[in-house]
This record gives C-alpha cells, structure tokens and sequence, in this order.
DNA sequence: ATCACGACCTGGAGGC
DNA sequence: TGCCTCCAGGTCGTGA
C-alpha cells in the first residue's frame, strides 16, 4: 500500500501527537514481517513516560522521535495503519500496538496482512539499522537528478521498472509510482538499465520527483486499505494516469493502456509513446 | 554480485 | 448463499 507519498502523508498528519506523552504500550501478541515478535519490552522501555518530540521519514520508513534516547520505526508494510484515536474508540480488527498518551488519546498500528515492522531504534543510530542501511537516496529529501541515476545504473541488466523499485537506489519509489514515472518519463519499463543515456536518466529523475510530488499535494493513492493518521483517504487514486488503467485511452497518444508482469508485479505502460 | 521468483498473510472481488 | 481462485501498495530468502 504505501510508498513514498503515503508514509509523508502519514508524518505529516501524524504531528497533532507532538509534544504527547506516552503512558502506556501494549501489543497484540502477534509477530510481524518474518514471523519476527514485536518486540514489547524495548518498547515499554523506550517509550514509556516519553514524550514524542519529533516525526522524520526516510524512504517508506517512519521514525517517532522522543525525549529518550531511543525512537520508534515503523514500516506500514502493504496493510499497516498508523493512526490518532480517541482512547475510548473501538479498536480496529489487526490492531498491534497502541500507544496510550496523556492526553486521552491513543496511537495506533493496524497491520492485517503483517507484513509491516515496528521496532526501536538509537535515535542518531539509526542508519546502522539494516533496513536503513541499505536504503538509497530519498527523492523528497535530497537530490535526485539523472546523474545520480546514471551513475547507479552502471553494469546492471535490470528492466528500468525493477530498478526504480529498489530502494537501494531510490528510497520510497512503489509499484504504484514506478510506472507513473515511467510513463511521465516516456521510457519503457522493460527497457534494460544499462540503455539509460543521459538525456533518458534526466527525464527520468524528474519523472519520479513529479509522480511523487503530484501524490503528496493530494494526501496519496488510496487503493483500498491507505488512510492517514486521522482516518482520511488520500484523493490521488483519481489522478493516476496509468495504474490500474489497462485498457483505458493513453493522456498523450490515446493508445490503450498496457498491463503486464515485471517482477511479479503488475506494471501499466503506453505501448506506443513509452519505447525507449 | 545481480536478477527473477516465490513466500510471507489476510481480505475483497468475481466466477460458478 | 457458499466455495473457489485470483489479486493486492512490500520485502526478504533462495537458487540460478
């Protein structure tokens, strides 16, 4: 479900809960992404009597900052909700964690396919984390141009699709919005990375910046599970101009919209302006 | 090292 | 109605 512009929606909508303070923690029980159980003690203990100072997002990873030295990683996975509730609303099936604050209100994770991942962090350490480590550059928070992609696209055979979706190239870059660059970028997304030039990677860096950006300014794509930390849906998923829409007329040559399978992934594309 | 694939898990949609 | 199959926004482990 969520990439890039989604997990942002979720930060920015997140901030009513700066400055809470965390009384309690809880949790289902239920293990994560990997069978790996959550892990309730380090999370009582990071965050228990805290209060949550700040809210950073790298790639599709979430980070809650608080006055501790520890902060909290979250991952939404394909499922994963985090959301403010009153502490008296009914909880949502899936729900495994919730995080109780001063001022009566509750934080919480849902997760039904639990392929998310939450777990703490050493606030100022946290890129020695493994899943932070490998993670590429951020196109919201730095500079991504056509050479940087140029540059990491050298002695590869991967299509351009599998390579936008590797976060150790691009971090937060989906399934959604590889193709909505590719096809704002004209190129193919079977086309094998070592045919990038640089004309190709420019407008392919701008492809991406402006697929994303686009989402962000309309609160993300929601599918079917994506809502915010409030509960509301983001209105991009009228916007998209090739996911999801096999069949229906190209926005620049009318072609009908392809579907096909890269990776194991579903993949739009126009046939016949996208052929380089 | 790089790449493609299947697995992980639940629920919703559509066919019969 | 019920049962079946397929599909879903992500990542990781495997084997070529």
């Amino acid at each position: 479900m969520p990439e890039l512009p989604e997990v942002e929606t979720v930060r920015l909508t997140l901030k009513p809960a700066l400055g809470a303070i965390i009384q309690s923690v809880w949790t289902s029980g239920q293990p994560l992404r990997l069978n790996r159980p959550l892990p309730v003690a380090a999370l009582r203990r990071a965050l228990t009597g805290r209060t949550i100072t700040a809210l950073r997002r790298i790639g599709k990873y979430l980070i809650i900052d608080t006055d501790g030295p520890r902060s909290l990683l979250v991952h939404l996975g394909m499922t994963g909700r985090l959301r403010v509730h009153k502490a008296g609303d009914p909880r949502e099936p899936h729900t495994h964690v919730v995080m109780t604050t001063g001022d009566g209100r509750e934080i919480r994770y849902s997760d039904p396919r639990r392929f998310g991942q939450v777990e703490v962090v050493r606030r100022g350490a946290e890129r020695e984390h493994p899943s932070l480590a490998v993670l590429g550059l951020d196109p919201l928070t730095e500079k991504l141009d056509g050479k940087y992609l140029l540059d990491r696209a050298r002695r590869r055979s991967a299509s351009l699709k599998a390579f936008l979706m590797d976060q150790s190239v691009v971090a937060g870059v989906g399934n959604i919005y590889a193709s909505e660059a590719l096809w704002r970028s004209k190129l193919s997304p079977n086309s094998r990375v070592d045919r990038l030039t640089g004309p190709r990677a420019t407008a392919l860096a701008r492809g991406v910046r402006d697929s994303l950006r686009h989402a962000l300014a309309r609160g993300g794509t929601s599918l079917r599970d994506f809502v915010d930390a409030h509960g509301a849906e983001g209105s991009n998923a009228d916007y998209l101009i090739v996911y999801d829409r096999a069949g229906e007329p190209c926005r620049r040559c009318r072609t009908p919209i392809q579907r096909s399978v890269i990776q194991g992934r579903a993949t739009y594309f126009c046939p016949s302006c996208q052929i380089l």
